[in-house]
DNA sequence: TCCGAGCCACTTTTT
DNA sequence: GTGGCTCGGA
């Protein structure tokens, strides 16, 4: 730290190949000053060649758990303390905030205040982002441009289709999106697209349509997520110069999850790395689950082509899991063929097998794994070091719901998004707007939010008359005010709205950023809309409000909160106690925990019915490395489960165990069905739990399988299993929540049967029965619940 | 212009 | 089971 700080006061210009040798020879030197050598002290020798390989292209092979982001982090260390750059001479990216946050940290604790100089690590969006403000006007943009997001793309592509008269039924907003994403995903240009590939939307008009789209973009000064890497790439190649600048800048490259890159970023790896060749990027193949946005995992497995003469490093020893987790999942991807192939070990020897499980139903998994979290908190463990990882989101419902029956508190990793909400949006377009007069989407998102009597007619005739005119919808509704164009509550609304928008403009030069927002809420009426409306989320909506307010009070201006909001979509979380994780498993990828739950092992759900039905085989490669990643979150116990039935799109479905069940090598697992044990190996595990019928997979094998059936709900509706089987389920349950209500006690809020209430997630109602802390309450939006009645309030 | 009723298709995964 | 959209009446 020391020999670091004085080195900080030099000019970095005067860093020479020289000094560069000298200060390699330095970090060589065993006796060398311990503190410049402490970011290499507890490397495995891997690790640490993978550090010290400083020059020229290394591929770092690693392996779940085996140690990459300390790798990557002491890498950046060694670096700068090694004197062969300083740290706004290292670019390094990622592919998350979240990583890009981690790495950040992670590398001020090793190497101090130095840290601060690490301005070029971010990911690949935030730092194309910087690089392009400074350069808008070589591809038509001013640097003030905005960054649209996916709602504002999607509003916008709407539009686009709509004025070419297009079925947007037939063919999607949503559809266009993803096939523009993909083009730019490969840098492609709307003159580039392939002829099939521009017939794959509405007979040929797809090519069209993007060009439309990009001169839209053009009009409003704005781009999509995917023209911030393809603008950079597009610069880079027609502008040497500017190529040269970051040439000179850039002189060493790190790349996190290098396996997630796609076309447009490996073009842009590549013609960065260019002159130096000081590229290390880091990844591991079997952890590619990112196909769907474009990920090339042939960029990994190309990268000594790519870069002849590269080191290729392979981590291999795993520090997270015991032995059976660690087999179990590398039995399982096995399976997949392109591979480079590692081979993890550990010294972690036996452990729990991992644990499959099949159950009825969804709710009875649910049940299960809510049981089992108890059960693991009472024998001393925290909620926190247990993690539900579903393959689809609207697979956490069904946790969420017995969680909140329960009282255990969770947390949701990746869930609707703090800046993906309505109202933090409206906000948003309120101060956009304020940011830029020519904000045209946030202008049409908030005009007539709250309801101020501008419809979509008068929306339509400003918009008609300022395409016409070629000047901001803002502009042109003033004008149209001048005239007897518009009249009654829309001409008055609009003015009042006009009005309104110029003092707050005038305002926020005037008073702190956060103060305004607060203003703007209040006199726009958003609050006292939110205030009026008696829905379950309008309380917690004005929460968010707060909190935004809060966010905002964190940086130094308006437009550097709004440039940060529009790039890094995510809020730091406030770690808030301990509560277990929901997260999805493509949220998963990077996080650990001991306690692993894995359910909806079923065929169709995981894999996924859809991308199977898109990708084929491709898919299926890639959702088994989904399963690979899900295991290996698993430091102690990973525990998978399957239901023989499930409720998809609110029908009763009787579904198979996933393929993947019988992947699992039989000698590291153990597989359980609710009515008993039986080994594994040989066989599909269908067969498997066929076999102890009253699983029941046998009874949801005829067609039309009875469970939508008026009886089998009836029997859902009454608690009582259906068959058999569920019978014994049932009164482990009613022990569970009793035990509950014995915790809960004679609690401090009583309820009396009629008695009105409010609960977060479920809205107002009214008592019908009440049975210790235990409330039947009839909710008016979601019908009847049993809820703990610490969970609601009086209303 | 606004709002409710009824119809629809839909659910991967994210910067 | 949800949310988005269309249509008809106030």
């Amino acid at each position: 730290m020391f020999a670091f700080r004085s080195f900080r006061a030099r000019n970095p210009d005067s860093m020479s190949t020289e000094l560069s040798i000298s200060a390699r020879a330095m970090a060589r030197l065993p006796g060398a000053d311990a503190g410049e050598l402490a970011h290499l002290v507890g490397l495995n020798p891997e690790q640490r060649a993978a550090v010290e390989a400083t020059e020229g292209p290394v591929l770092v092979l690693a392996g779940a758990g085996t140690g990459k982001t300390r790798v990557l982090t002491s890498r950046l260390a060694h670096l700068i303390a090694s004197r062969r750059a300083q740290p706004w001479q290292i670019l390094s990216v990622t592919f998350t905030n979240k990583a890009a946050r981690e790495m950040r940290e992670r590398a001020g604790t090793m190497i101090g205040p130095a840290a601060q100089g690490l301005q070029w690590l971010g990911t690949f969006h935030l730092v194309s982002a910087l690089i392009l403000r400074r350069h808008a006007e070589l591809v038509g943009l001013k640097s003030t441009f905005t960054i649209l997001d996916m709602d504002d793309q999607h509003r916008l592509l709407k539009q686009v289709i709509a004025a070419a008269n297009i079925d947007e039924k037939r063919w999607t907003a949503r559809y266009l999106a993803s096939l523009i994403d993909s083009w730019k995903n490969r840098a492609l240009s709307p003159d580039k697209v392939a002829l099939d590939e521009a017939y794959s939307f509405a007979n040929g008009k797809g090519a069209e349509l993007y060009a439309t789209y990009q001169g839209r973009l053009r009009v409003l000064n704005a781009c999509d997520f995917g023209d911030l890497l393809v603008h950079c790439v597009t610069i880079f190649r027609n502008h040497p110069d500017v190529l040269a600048e970051y040439h000179e800048r850039f002189r060493y490259i790190l790349v996190d999850e290098y396996q997630d890159t796609n076309i447009a970023q490996y073009l842009w790896l590549r013609l960065l790395a260019q002159k130096h060749r000081n590229l290390c990027v880091v990844g591991d193949d079997d952890q590619s689950i990112y196909g769907w946005r474009g990920a090339e995992v042939d960029n990994i497995l190309r990268f000594e082509n790519d870069f002849p003469g590269a080191k290729i490093i392979r981590l291999e020893r795993n520090y997270r899991s015991t032995e059976h987790i660690l087999a179990a999942a590398s039995g399982l991807i096995t399976a997949n063929r392109d591979r480079l192939g590692k081979t993890l070990w550990t010294e972690e020897s036996g452990g729990q097998k991992v644990l499959v499980r099949g159950v009825w139903d969804g709710d009875a998994e649910a049940r299960l794994i809510a049981d089992d979290v108890e059960t693991w908190r009472r024998q001393g463990g925290r909620y926190a070091q247990a993690a539900i990882l579903v393959r689809a989101s609207w697979q956490m419902r069904a946790f969420e719901e017995r969680f909140i029956l329960l009282g255990i508190p969770y947390k949701v990793i990746g869930g609707p998004r703090f800046f993906e909400r309505a109202e933090i949006r409206d906000a948003h377009a309120y101060l956009r707007l304020i940011r830029s007069e020519s904000d045209d989407l946030a202008f049409e998102r908030i005009a007539n939010t709250p309801k101020r009597g501008i419809g979509d007619t008068t929306i339509a005739k400003i918009a008609t008359a300022s395409r016409a005119a070629e000047i901001p919808l803002a502009r042109m509704a003033a004008t149209l005010l001048a005239t007897d164009e518009l009249k009654g509550p829309a001409k008055a609304g609009l003015k009042q709205f006009l009005m309104d928008l110029d003092r707050w403009r005038l305002r926020s030069r005037e008073i702190p950023h956060p103060e305004l927002a607060e203003l703007i809420l209040e006199e726009s009426g958003y609050t006292d809309m939110l205030r009026a409306d008696k829905g379950p989320q309008s309380a917690s909506k004005l929460e968010n409000l707060k909190e935004l307010v809060q966010a905002m009070s964190q940086f130094d201006s308006l437009a550097a909160y709004l440039e940060h909001v529009e790039l890094v979509m995510d809020v730091e979380r406030h770690e808030d106690g301990d509560s277990v994780q929901i997260s999805t498993l493509h949220a998963s990828k990077g996080l650990e925990w001991p306690l692993v739950f894995l359910p909806g092992w079923e065929e169709e759900v995981f894999p996924s019915k859809r991308a199977l039905d898109e990708k084929g085989q491709k898919a299926l490669e890639e959702e088994r490395r989904l399963a690979y990643v899900g295991v290996t979150r698993a430091r102690e116990s990973a525990r998978i489960s399957f239901a023989a039935n499930r409720q998809i799109f609110g029908r009763w479905q009787s579904v198979l165990p996933s393929r993947f069940v019988d992947e699992l090598p039989p000698n590291h697992v153990e597989a359980v069905s609710e009515t008993g044990y039986f080994a594994g190996g040989g066989g599909s595990a269908a067969e498997k739990f066929a076999a102890y019928g009253p699983l029941g997979l046998d009874v949801g094998a005829g067609f039309g399988s009875g469970y939508s059936s008026p009886g089998w709900k009836r029997a859902q509706a009454s608690g009582m299993g259906a068959s058999s089987s569920a019978a014994p389920i049932k009164p482990k349950i009613i022990e569970g929540e009793s035990r509950l209500i014995g915790k809960s006690g004679p609690g401090d809020a009583h309820f009396a049967k009629g008695a009105r209430v409010f609960h977060d997630k479920f809205g107002y109602g009214r008592v019908t029965h009440v049975e210790g802390a235990k409330l039947t309450v009839d909710f008016e939006k979601s019908g009847e619940k049993r809820v703990i009645d610490t969970f609601v309030k009086a209303a």
